[in-house]
RNA sequence: GGUCCAUUAGUCUAAUCGGUUAGGACACAGGCCUCUCAAGCCUGGAGCACGGGUUCGAAUCCCGUAUGGACCA
């Protein structure tokens, strides 16, 4: 297998923004592949048919192509090895898991959520956590399929045997896992659509993928996954675990604690060529501890020996030194094209100026007035957060109304100005605060004004990572702050 | 709670087969430069989680402990 093509790829959901965690993993894939001949494939995985969007597929991509990766098959670009979108190959999967019960790795399970609470309850008393018990195991194969036949409702789960499985990790070398730590995992929904771990498996090996480089939390499922070659008599690929990307407490990386959204650092003006040797460099390190270089330097010096294993922070403080010298080194004709292009383009002012339009006599006050909607870190004093509320206040509610809203916001799917007016106001009616006192503070946090447009078309201008940043600043700002009297 | 993974300064990291005054970078502090601020240059504080082994010699190998994280429940 060794002398097989190198194929690696990632498999984004489209499910919410583009992560940098999908980039970084993303940069390693693509790095391994260009370093080895091989080929970066994108696949995406939309099995979640509820969560999954349109208009997040194209973000990802969008984003991906942004920092500058690139890939040689896709939903987008086609490819030999196709479809490369999940929702498109359920019938793959159908005939695949057909196979498995066939030669019995898998099984039907007929147990509805209640028996499944049954069961859930009947282990706590005894103290034991194992997932499913495997009841549907003892049903006679003839009967089962007869069950099925009659159309009543099942999924499908595969029969993890006793015994433990040893996972030779490329980076760490082999971490044997016992299979009681792996329940009979479900591999078709009761709807017909397949989980991760079957569409995973049997895209991966339908499509030749020779590496799984991935995320470390993905580790203590290979099991499962081994299983599943095994069950279908495949040859399994080579499994790297990169490390995770941890916010600066050092939990794995996420919105609530750091800006997770590539579109933020877009739209304050980081450079991809900046966030991509940003992200090359978090447990990866260069031979002669180069830290500036770009990707073509990267792909030359990648290798698998020089990934450190300890979970990186995303350090945007770092980040925005390494785009800082990158301005520094660009003729200033360059920069000028730079700051027009990316920071004042032509369908971003589009949406922008008739906000200002009727609140402007010379164009010179245009600038100052939308400055807010680019800073990158708008730090706004808690005492003009506090002036947002008249008569009695306590910052530590008011913090965490911001928290609710910015989940709120978070859950938005289409980010538009009807759905923010419609989450917030709901939001107001269930928790009982008044609109009136949460709009100003909104309105301040977001922008640090008191006289902007219209906020929920502000907000919508501005962007859901914006909002979700900017919202959590404030928040924190507020939490610190010493109760006024 | 169970399992797995990890552990060099606040952060990112280097240290080819065990022998280095443990190196670099960000951040921080001080200074130089300078009309200011940056940038640049110089200087500084700050680290091998702990305890046992193995060895002439351990950041490096082994075993425990601690801490952090992930996954499962």
């Amino acid at each position: 297998m060794n002398d097989r093509p190198v194929r690696v790829r990632i498999a984004p959901s489209p499910t919410g923004d583009p992560h940098v965690g999908t980039a970084y993993v993303g940069l390693m894939n693509m790095a391994f592949a260009r370093k080895n001949g091989g080929k970066f494939i994108l696949r995406i995985e939309d099995t979640d048919q509820e969560r999954s969007t349109k208009a997040s597929e194209q973000a990802i991509f969008d984003a991906l192509k942004w920092v500058g990766l690139t890939w040689d098959e896709g939903p987008d670009v086609g490819g030999e090895y196709g479809p490369y979108r999940q929702s498109e190959r359920t019938e793959i999967y159908q005939k695949h898991v057909r196979d498995l019960v066939e030669n019995g790795s898998a099984y039907p399970c007929f147990c509805d959520s209640e028996a499944l609470a049954a069961i859930r309850e009947r282990q706590r008393q005894a103290k034991q956590n194992k997932g499913y018990d495997g009841t549907c195991r003892s049903i006679p194969k003839d009967e089962a399929l007869a069950r099925m036949k009659a159309g009543e409702p099942h999924v499908i789960r595969l029969l993890v045997p006793d015994g433990t499985t040893t996972v030779h990790d490329e980076l760490r070398g082999d971490v044997v896992i016992d299979h009681c730590q792996i329940d009979d995992q479900i591999l078709l929904k009761s709807d017909g659509y397949p989980t991760y771990h079957l569409a995973n498996v049997v895209d991966d090996h339908l499509m030749e993928i020779t590496h799984v480089i991935r995320a470390e939390e993905w580790i203590n499922s290979t099991p499962k996954h081994i299983l599943l070659y095994q069950a279908f008599g495949w040859e399994p690929p080579k499994w790297v675990h990169l490390p995770l990307l941890r916010n600066h407490d050092k939990s794995k990386i996420s919105k609530r604690k750091n800006p997770v959204n590539l579109l933020y650092y877009q739209q304050i003006g980081v450079m991809p060529e900046a966030m991509l040797n940003f992200l090359a460099m978090l447990g990866h390190s260069m031979p002669d501890e180069r830290e500036v270089f770009d990707l073509l330097e990267f792909i030359e010096e990648f290798s698998f020996k020089r990934i450190s294993l300890g979970g990186p922070v995303f350090d945007v403080e770092k980040l925005m030194w390494l785009n800082g010298v990158r301005i520094r080194d660009m003729q200033p004709a360059e920069l000028a094209a730079r700051i027009r292009d990316t920071m004042m383009p032509m369908d971003w002012l589009l949406q922008v100026v008739p906000l200002f339009q009727e609140r402007m006599r010379v164009l010179g006050e245009f600038m100052p007035q939308a400055a807010f909607f680019r800073q990158p870190e708008l730090k706004v004093p808690a005492n003009d957060l506090l002036s947002a509320i008249k008569g009695d206040k306590d910052p530590k509610v008011m913090a965490k109304w911001l928290l609710d809203v910015a989940e709120r916001l978070d859950a938005i799917r289409d980010f538009n100005p009807q759905e923010i007016e419609a989450a917030i106001r709901g939001w107001c009616e269930e928790s009982g605060v008044p609109t009136g006192s949460l709009f100003m503070l909104l309105r301040i946090s977001l922008t640090g004004r008191r006289a902007t447009p219209p906020l929920f078309d502000t907000l919508a201008v501005l962007g859901r990572a914006a909002c979700s940043q900017r919202l959590r600043a404030a928040s924190t700002t507020l939490k610190s702050a010493p109760a006024p009297k």
